[in-house]
DNA sequence: TGCAATATACTTGTATGTTAGTTTTTCTGG
DNA sequence: CCAGAAAAACTAACATACAAGTATATTGCA
């Protein structure tokens, strides 16, 4: 316990320290969707007082991680497929205008290495299965072609809702890594595959092989999501669809 | 004082209400940009403790509608046009691929007559001059286009993200109502007619013209914003750009 | 008067009571 | 053993108290 409380510390103020906790544990399934939590347990258990556990909650409420009943309880969301297909759509459309956008001007090759540095990284963690740094990659890469063509802070948004793609990436990499049988349809073989098809296609600034690519990619989460829904119903929103 | 109270009383929680009511005083430039707040002034004001207070706090922060500086102060947000022509960008990508849509498919009757009397509402909002009710009519019409198109979700980060643009819209109505001289450069005189232009060649399922308009439409929003950031640079954030 | 050190009045962050509402448990009567 | 009511144990919402940091005002000295 006093262990984590010193983890907590170390992030300036107590509140973020529990924020960042929470928020990772969340989507590492260290916390399972649909579990229940309590101020007064996490307080305790944190060795802090209620107040900034109230205020990491908060934020992580705004972020849709956890959900709040007032009088109730408190519980992590479970993934919405609902919400999911709506991030996918407004980040197919987006990052095509980026990627159309990247076409038309060109890049500068000091970025193109920034990409193939990147990419290099992401096979990396893949084949050492580290699933975190793998994540913070990919999504280190995209937020790397917006900044690349002028539009790097209509990435941000993304940061604040992604929770529940996160969630996804994390127990499909989870799943396949522990069925090895199914390794056939590790699909992140496949985004890795695809990632590289996307900088080509980018090099020969060819705009409609790179939106047809980038939308694959992206509706790939959707498809995903719903595979695993079937493997773990207990972790999904039943959302009407 | 009192009065306040019973207002934030009525919409169940005190914490909400307290959102409620400095939100909308932020968007109606009640609460000027960059004016400074204090947690125990507020709370003093409405009658109540600093917890509620916190709490609704908490909330603007990550909309981006004030900021905080830890043991310094609490201030309302200072419009980015920064952050405006991030939100635009979407916006236009966004709801450009929306019409398209709807250009592909068709948009039944009862749908457009749904947009008609929004636009209608509109008008006369505009006539009277009620500020907030244009506003949120126009928003509305926007929102029934995502949702026609089965994309109504994705209209809903917006709500979170529009804090500028919705104080641009406000300032603006303002501006020009009071500076009767102005009244040539009014842009919403002209948004309503947009409107009436993208209803036609949505009823024509003329692709090109709708995207075209839509574009137009919506960065007409930075245009206002550096306008108006001349005349009231002092609720402007400097952004360099 | 000018300046520096100190005291004071602010700010938000954190801790702890208290209240109101919900759920669960327990006791009581049949 | 079962049903139902009362009570106890939870929940988050709200109120208050304290701590830690910052800016300002004030005071004392040169």
């Amino acid at each position: 316990m006093e262990h984590k409380k010193a983890l907590i510390k170390e992030s300036g103020n107590t509140s973020d320290g529990i924020y960042e906790l929470l928020r990772r544990k969340i989507l590492e399934f260290t916390l399972l969707p649909g579990e229940t939590l309590s101020e007064n347990t996490l307080a305790a258990e944190l060795g802090v007082s209620r107040s900034p556990v109230r205020d990491a909650l908060s934020r992580l409420v705004s972020e849709g991680c956890i959900v709040v009943y007032p009088q109730r309880g408190t519980q992590v969301s479970k993934i919405s497929l609902q919400r999911v297909r709506q991030f996918v759509f407004m980040r197919t459309v987006l990052e095509k205008q980026v990627l159309a956008e990247l076409c038309a001007t060109g890049i500068a090759e000091e970025h193109f290495e920034m990409l193939e540095q990147s990419l290099m990284l992401q096979r990396q963690h893949y084949e050492t299965q580290s699933t975190s740094e793998l994540l913070y990659e990919d999504l280190r890469m995209h937020q790397l072609l917006y900044e690349f063509c002028g539009h790097k802070s209509a990435w941000v948004p993304f940061n604040m809702l992604d929770c529940d793609m996160l969630r996804i990436s994390c127990l499909q990499i989870r799943t396949y890594s522990y069925n090895v049988t199914m390794a056939a349809v590790d699909s992140w073989e496949n985004a890795l595959i695809e990632h590289r098809m996307m900088f080509d296609a980018l090099r020969k600034r060819d705009t409609q092989a790179v939106c047809l690519l980038c939308s694959r990619h992206i509706e790939q989460i959707v498809w995903s999501g719903e595979d695993l829904r079937r493997i773990y119903p207990q972790y999904f929103e039943l959302d009407i669809a």
